[in-house]
DNA sequence: ATCCAATTGAAACGAAAGTTACAGAAGACA
DNA sequence: TGTCTTCTGTAACTTTCGTTTCAATTGGAT
């Protein structure tokens, strides 16, 4: 394929300075592109149109729609990405988010299987959803609730005060779902309730820290996320990012059913308090 | 800021079947929509320019272009890095993943400064902090107190139940700081409250989306996040990192003052062992 | 069956985007 | 200095884009 990069590389030397200036914006802004038109590109670039469609020409290109479509094509089809440069001093900030990068790349390699595909269709099928979680995974698990019960009905968050999870979950069923987020410090009894829901027949979606051995306890479906960084304290980044994956992919599988009913999202996004916050000042 | 994805949500019923189509089709390609014109739209979504057209109208938007800006806004927040790119069969999840990875290059780029430095340094020199989050902002708060909880004392979370929380800011001092998660659909008041810490001189460390505008509003720290994602739900996998780079960077400052006890530290890492909170099963 | 509202695409229109012709400016060279 | 070349923006142009008008079609409702 053309790249307009390395036609830019290549002619450079023959370019008059205006449009080497021209070359430059455009090597510096490559990424987005495709969403400029010339008269932008010129205004940018402190010229006129007549410039920049002469450079295209001299990069060897017909018209600037061709620049388009390549431009198109390039962004679609996987520009390596130069990962972060680290050398020995990095600070930790760097260091942090070059693990956060580390992590999301396992992540990718976690998602290539059927799994997630699975998953949507039975959040999307099932009659209930209970999404538990303690300490640590809490927040996460509230998070998930607050953005499944956008889009579907029936979506609990266990344990409610005052009562246990057996008890909520006693009559779960095989038509239920339970998303079990089980990250570090599972609390006594944990197996327990991992058991129950076995006996009950009821799918489980477990999602735990990488190393967790949780996998031995057969849950229906069972994600191992990375939550590694530099130091003692874990990310719960991944956790949210498949928060949010899961949200989108129920979602369109929900609009490829014709079955979403985004009217109401917005309408619980406003009025509805999921939380017992008091909102006042 | 408007995003096209929320007036999709909004407006979805309303929408007529080939709107609806054409609806989903953007929803799927919110990526890369801002290259997309509406004679190609139209070809994808095997429908006419008119209809086009008549949606963005219906969406709220006076013309194409002004979508189109939008859309360039949003893209141009970033960083000028080829992020990585998917060839146009991507499935959703690597898209989503993909996205995910380019707003972690932008917090790379955010995260230059002495912003978190010093955000540390008072972190660690305050009295008192507060951690203030509503709505999808809670979970994280919920989240960050946690973990700051564990390495210092006099860490709240806003408001409690039955209060204000102005009442509960109002003997808020230049000496303690307040943390403000505000990630979109503030509520109303919410100004006010800025504006209440800003007369008691309390140092605030604003953290919103990108594009929030809260810049404004003049907060001693402030962090924009980028949220974004393939489709209409936002990831919050940046914030929960912010959250573990906060306090680990405040780990290892008061461990570079000696003020950190080890044997925190070695509860930190120890999963196992456990203090039984009342989490009945 | 008839009417009415809603939906949709074809076509016409105006508004831009993009190309080309042209002319002025600047520099090289004799 | 005069001429030639190159570079560049202006303006005229052609093409493409996006909106609007209108008529055909559909699906209810009476």
């Amino acid at each position: 394929m053309r790249r307009i990069s390395a036609q830019i590389r290549q002619e450079y030397d023959q370019l008059s300075p205006t449009e080497k200036r021209v070359a430059s914006f455009i090597l510096d802004h490559l990424d987005d592109l495709a969403t400029y038109n010339s008269v932008e590109l010129s205004r940018q670039c402190d010229t006129s149109k007549a410039t920049i469609s002469r450079l295209f020409r001299r990069l060897g290109y017909s018209n600037f729609k061709e620049v388009r479509e390549d431009l198109r094509r390039l962004r679609q089809s996987g520009v390596p990405l130069p990962g972060p440069k680290l050398n020995s001093e990095a600070s930790l900030v760097d260091r942090h988010l070059a693990s956060e990068m580390k992590n999301l790349k396992r992540l990718q390699a976690l998602a290539q299987t059927s799994l997630l595909a699975d998953i949507t269709e039975q959040l999307d099928a099932a009659n209930r959803i209970a999404v538990i979680g303690f300490r640590n995974s809490y927040p996460v698990a509230l998070h998930l609730r607050q953005q499944l019960i956008q889009i579907r009905p029936a979506v609990l968050l266990l344990p409610q005060p005052g009562q246990t999870v057996s008890e909520e979950v006693a009559d779960f069923t095989p038509q239920d779902v339970v998303v079990l987020l089980a990250f570090h410090r599972r609390p006594a009894g944990f197996n327990a309730l991992l058991k129950t829901l076995q006996k009950l027949n009821v799918p489980v979606l477990l999602i735990s820290e990488e190393q967790s051995g949780l996998g031995k306890s057969k849950p229906k479906w069972f994600l191992e996320l990375p939550l590694d960084t530099i130091s003692a304290f874990d990310s719960y980044a991944l956790p949210m990012s498949v928060v949010s994956l899961l949200s989108n992919l129920l979602l369109h599988y929900q609009l490829d059913k014709g079955r979403a009913r985004i009217e109401k999202i917005n309408q619980l996004y406003d009025s509805t308090e999921e939380l017992d916050i008091n909102l006042s000042y």
